[in-house]
This record gives structure tokens, C-alpha cells and sequence, in this order.
DNA sequence: TCTGGGGTCCTTATACGG
DNA sequence: TCTGCCGTATAAGGACCC
């Protein structure tokens, strides 16, 4: 959720230039806290803080009027109120946040199919074919805006582009409730003027990394050659700014996101000692990981475990089963032997299970195993499907699941998209 | 009153087979 | 047969995002 404090709104006037524009980025305004407001008014106008109330608990989210006093998302509560005394502390409710979630994506799908969710509170939409039904991509973001704010009394900011990269930067210094039109032939100027801070991906250490080198705004990295990026910040990330700063951005609205891992964790309020305690908590959240991915229709082929010690520092302990599984038993049994690995030296704060490489459900593994024919088969797919989804994110299980489970899961898009890459 | 919980992606180290 | 190289897979840790 946004990290400004709501005072540099922008609204771009009727009949600014939008050509070469067709993406929108809509970012709802400090949602958590507009949700609050809108099932109490009595709220309206007061600093809101939503999060963890006792214990150790965090800023989820902040209304504009906390954050004034500083108030930011992922700041403790403790630190939060001594910023902001008289702030109201909410404790969140996720399923209201969701049902305005779904009402607010909804009005997206009336508009484009192409919605692409990025988190609860965000979207981006490619308008490029709506244009003859509804206009040209500035009106159309202005008629969003309207009509999210009668249908479901929550303000939005919107930011129109070319691309993802530009359209998310617009909405982010537009809000609250802006609008901001980058059109394509503005496109560089307003990159140029921006803080490295605003380019996706780079934070902290990225800007840290790259102003000692001198480089603070998009513009010097305009004037930085290649090469030294990708010494500065690894050879993905300096590509990736590379061309971010310049305005390119191939990336299209994509409808379908394909999981890669489910878990759960679990910060203790107070630090745990006792190993038997700790091993009854890794049951239960193993049990929750399986049970979402039996609803997801998932198997894990790994399963992680995370343990962060009273001194903060995190250690992760991942192990690949012989066999993928959706059963709390099995899943637990693996984060129990991973746990056991550990030297218990420290007091526990966090303990974590995740499974990881997800794939279909279902599948009868053992009776491929020495069919060279079908090894052969399966590795063309997983070529074809790495192709389309780039190294990584397609592993020989998934591809084995969908090849396998294609037609009993066929509304699965991660198997719908694997099957027809393959 | 220091530091949540859900994730993704990237880097580095290591092991293994040819 | 030994060594180096290459590609691949797994594992661990960390940065980043909301």
C-alpha cells in the first residue's frame, strides 16, 4: 500500500494529452483504513491505524491523516504511536477488505477483460480494445474513478501510460485520489525527473548501491553505461533499470498468474524455548498449507521451513519430497525433520511452512519413471514452457502434472497455459 | 513496546553427471 | 583415468513488493 503522506495529489485537466497511452494502473487509496471509514463513519477525517493492536504487532496500513505524523506500513506499533498518540487502532478485517476487492475488480472486468490483480488494492488494465466502447484511455480512467467512488464510496488514483512501469509511477504520485495521463512523447521527461527510489524493484539497498556511485535520479542513469549497473546491482537488476529508465517495458496486462508456493507464519508474542511447542505449531501450519493446496488443487514438491531467532536474525531450510503431497501429515513430517537439523540456541520468535514448486494434484508419478519415451516427451514441454514463462518458472514436476491432469483440471490456468506451451 | 504475513525473484554456493 | 568445463538442480539467503 502507498507510502506517501496524501499531499501531493495530481488530477491531469480534461483533454490532457494521452496518446500512445493504452495501459492503467488503478491503486485504491490507503484501502484498509477507507474500508474502516466506510463501515464507521464516525471515523472520517481521524488519524486510522490498521494492524496487529497488542503484542508485536505492525502497521498494515495507515489513513492519509496518520501518516501526516509519519506513520508508515510496516512500522511497529509502538513506533507508530509514539508518532501519532491519538491515532485509532484498527485490527484489520481481511474478509471485508476482500468482498470490496472483488466489487472493485468487478467494475475493472465491465470495462476490459484485460485486468491483471496485482495485490488486493491494485490492478493494471490494458484499455487498448475498449477504446470504441468507452472512449479514449484518459476517459476511461476518469469514468473508473467515478464510478468506483458512487459504487463503492472508496476513492482510487490512476495512472495512464504506455506501459506497466510508467502507469504504476503515475498512480503512485498522483494519490490520493489522482489522475495522471503520461502520455508516450512525455514519457522520458518524466522518467528522467524521478528518484531512482521510483523505479520497480529498487529499493533500500538498490538506492543505497546505486547513489554511491553517484546516480540519484532516473536521469543518471540515463548517463550510466550498462556495464557499471550491472556491476552495481547484479546483472538481472542493472538490465532491468537499464531499460526500465528509459521507458521499456514489454511487459503485457497478463490475466493469469500461475502460484508458485503457499505458507504460513506465525510470530509468537512472546520468544518460545520449548522444541515441543515449536513442533506443535509446525503441525498446524502445515495442516493450513495442505489445506489450501487441496483447495487449490496444488501438490508441493518442497517444503520449507522458516525459524527467525529472538536476535531477528532468519534461517530457511527448504527439503524436495520424493514424492509431491497435499497431506498435513507428510508436510509436517518434512518441517519437523528439517526443524530437528537445527541447533536450538537461541529463543524462536517466528517459525514458517511453506510448500514450494507447485503442481497439479492427482498425479500418478511412479508409473512414468523409467518410460524413456515419455522423459523424452516431458522435456520438449518443459523447453516450449520455459520458453514462454522464462528459466525457473516451470519445473519438470509441473510440466509431468499438467501433461497428466489437463483434462480433469481444465479451468487450472497454470495447466491450461502449460499444456498449450507444451 | 522494534521490526507481520503473504508472496516473487535474484544471487551464490554446492553437488552431480557427462 | 584424471581434470576441467558445462549445464542442471537444489538449497540458502536476501531484496523487494503490498
Amino acid at each position: 500500500m502507498g507510502r506517501g503522506d496524501g499531499t501531493g495529489r495530481l488530477v491531469s485537466p480534461d483533454g490532457a494529452d494521452d496518446r500512445g497511452t493504452r495501459i492503467l494502473h488503478v491503486d485504491m487509496d490507503a484501502f484498509y483504513p477507507s474500508v474502516e471509514v466506510l463501515d464507521d463513519p464516525s471515523l472520517a477525517g481521524k488519524p486510522i491505524i490498521v494492524g496487529g493492536a497488542e503484542g508485536r504487532g505492525v502497521v498494515s496500513s495507515a489513513s492519509y491523516e496518520a501518516r501526516q505524523f509519519g506513520v508508515r506500513s510496516a512500522m511497529s506499533m509502538g513506533v507508530a504511536l509514539r508518532l501519532c498518540p491519538q491515532a485509532i487502532v484498527v485490527t484489520p478485517h481481511f474478509d471485508r477488505y476482500a468482498a470490496l476487492s472483488r466489487q472493485v475488480m468487478a467494475i475493472f472486468h465491465d470495462v476490459t477483460p484485460l485486468v491483471e490483480p496485482l495485490s488486493i488494492d491494485e490492478a493494471f488494465l490494458d484499455v487498448s480494445g475498449a477504446r470504441r466502447l468507452w472512449g479514449s484511455p484518459a476517459q476511461i480512467a476518469r469514468m473508473l474513478r467515478a464510478r468506483v467512488k458512487s459504487e463503492t464510496g472508496l476513492t482510487c488514483s490512476i495512472g495512464v501510460a504506455a506501459t506497466k512501469h510508467v502507469a504504476k509511477i503515475a498512480s503512485t504520485i498522483s494519490k490520493p485520489d489522482g489522475l495522471l495521463i503520461v502520455s508516450e512523447p512525455e514519457t522520458a521527461a518524466f522518467l528522467a525527473a524521478r528518484p531512482v527510489r521510483a523505479l520497480w524493484g529498487v529499493g533500500p539497498k538498490a538506492a543505497e548501491a546505486l547513489e554511491a556511485r553517484g546516480i540519484r535520479m532516473v536521469a543518471d542513469v540515463l548517463d550510466t553505461p550498462r556495464a557499471v549497473l550491472n556491476r552495481a546491482l547484479g546483472p538481472a537488476m542493472g538490465e532491468r533499470i537499464w531499460h526500465l529508465a528509459r521507458g521499456l517495458d514489454a511487459r503485457e496486462v497478463s490475466t493469469e498468474r500461475i502460484e508458485k508456493s503457499v505458507g504460513h507464519e506465525e510470530t509468537f508474542l512472546e520468544d518460545i524455548r520449548d522444541a515441543v511447542v515449536l513442533r506443535t505449531e509446525l503441525r498446524r501450519l502445515a495442516d493450513r498449507v495442505a489445506a489450501r493446496l487441496r483447495d487449490g488443487g496444488w501438490e508441493a514438491a518442497t517444503v520449507a521451513l522458516k525459524l527467525r531467532f529472538a536476535d531477528f536474525t532468519t534461517l530457511s531450510r527448504s527439503q524436495t519430497l520424493g514424492e509431491p503431497t497435499n497431506v498435513g501429515q507428510r508436510i509436517g513430517d518434512t518441517a519437523i525433520e528439517l526443524f530437528e537439523r537445527i541447533p536450538l540456541d537461541q529463543p524462536v520468535r517466528l517459525i514458517g511452512v511453506r510448500g514450494e514448486k507447485l503442481r497439479a494434484a492427482g498425479f500418478a508419478g511412479a508409473a512414468l519413471w523409467d518410460d524413456d519415451e515419455e522423459w523424452r516427451r516431458v522435456d520438449e514441454a518443459l523447453d516450449g514452457a520455459r520458453e514462454r514463462f522464462g528459466r525457473g518458472a516451470v519445473t519438470r514436476a509441473s510440466v509431468l502434472g499438467a501433461r497428466r491432469d489437463v483434462d480433469a483440471l481444465p479451468t487450472n490456468p497454470r495447466l491450461r497455459d502449460l499444456e498449450s506451451g507444451a
